[in-house]
DNA sequence: CGCATGTCAGGCGAACTGATATAC
DNA sequence: CGTATATCAGTTGGCCTGACATGC
């Protein structure tokens, strides 16, 4: 028999969360004493790639870096009043602005980078690799799972299309 | 050869919190409609196992639902004013306080048990039970060796111990 | 007394919605 | 014209630290 409102299954959004957390929580001294929130290294982690050296739109970086368009617009700012970054308006195109890491922000990046690595390697040691691959594996699968929509949402999208 | 500043691994951290925003998508707007934050229904989730109807102390509670406890006095003072759990003081330790559901709030979470089990049996039914409980099995073994400290820091609180 | 428990106070970065300039 | 882009304005809920009251 089954009792009342019971769960029948694990919480897995709460495992996810508590497995971040497990990791940033020894990345996030790192990050803290060098003035970054979680935030602000993603962004500066996608900006600080050599080939987006010569700026980002702010619409592409928002993606990247998993971030809302006005979150993106105060972390921005909070960056550039740091030195991280500087923003200004695309000449190609006036409605878009572009962003540019500094050099500033590459040496923190950089510095971060080692910090960051060292830890990964630190995980690999003590899961193994081919259990690492295998969670990349199936967290792969399961956000591209949770963006294909249901079959006749697709059906609709595609007669509306 | 390597080029400068590049992080070589990918970036787990911000692969687990895209895993769980995948499948909040599909939960948060049942949780919204109901009125209820993330955070709200992690608690309302704990305190609607019938083994609690007696009172779950807040100390407990946060540590189930993972939150600080700061975060938790706010998260439960909302709830009570919308009428889904109550709290009093425990009459045996008077420091301690006791949270227990309210019919309003057992009602809501039975409710929204059933939206978030269909939830769990679509997605069963897409990924495979297997590679679910593999995941769960990864995340497991992720958090549970993040919370095992490096044998040096053992050896050094066994002995402060 | 020291210690544990919960709450309060206050500041903060970010999520989010809706409106707004701007320019394609 | 309508659409796209970024930002602004403002609210909110939660994180977090440090202090505090209380009672073991």
């Amino acid at each position: 028999m089954q009792s009342r409102r019971t769960l029948n299954h694990r919480n897995l959004p709460l495992l996810l969360l508590k497995a971040r957390e497990a990791l940033m929580e020894t990345r996030r001294p790192a990050l803290r004493e060098h003035g970054l929130s979680d935030q602000q290294w993603r962004v500066l982690r996608v900006l600080s790639d050599p080939a987006h050296d010569d700026g980002l739109e702010t619409g592409r970086l928002a993606r990247e870096a998993y971030l809302l368009g006005p979150s993106l617009t105060g972390v921005l700012s909070r960056m550039e009043r740091d030195g991280l970054v500087q923003r200004q308006r695309s000449e190609l195109d006036a409605r878009r602005s572009v962003v540019r890491i500094t050099e500033t922000g590459i040496k923190r990046a950089t510095l971060l980078s080692v910090v960051v690595e060292s830890q990964y390697g630190e995980l690999e040691g003590r899961l193994g690799r081919p259990k690492l691959n295998q969670l990349y594996a199936l967290l792969d699968e399961l956000i591209a799972l949770q963006q294909t929509p249901l079959e006749e949402e697709v059906a609709m999208t595609e007669e509306a299309a």
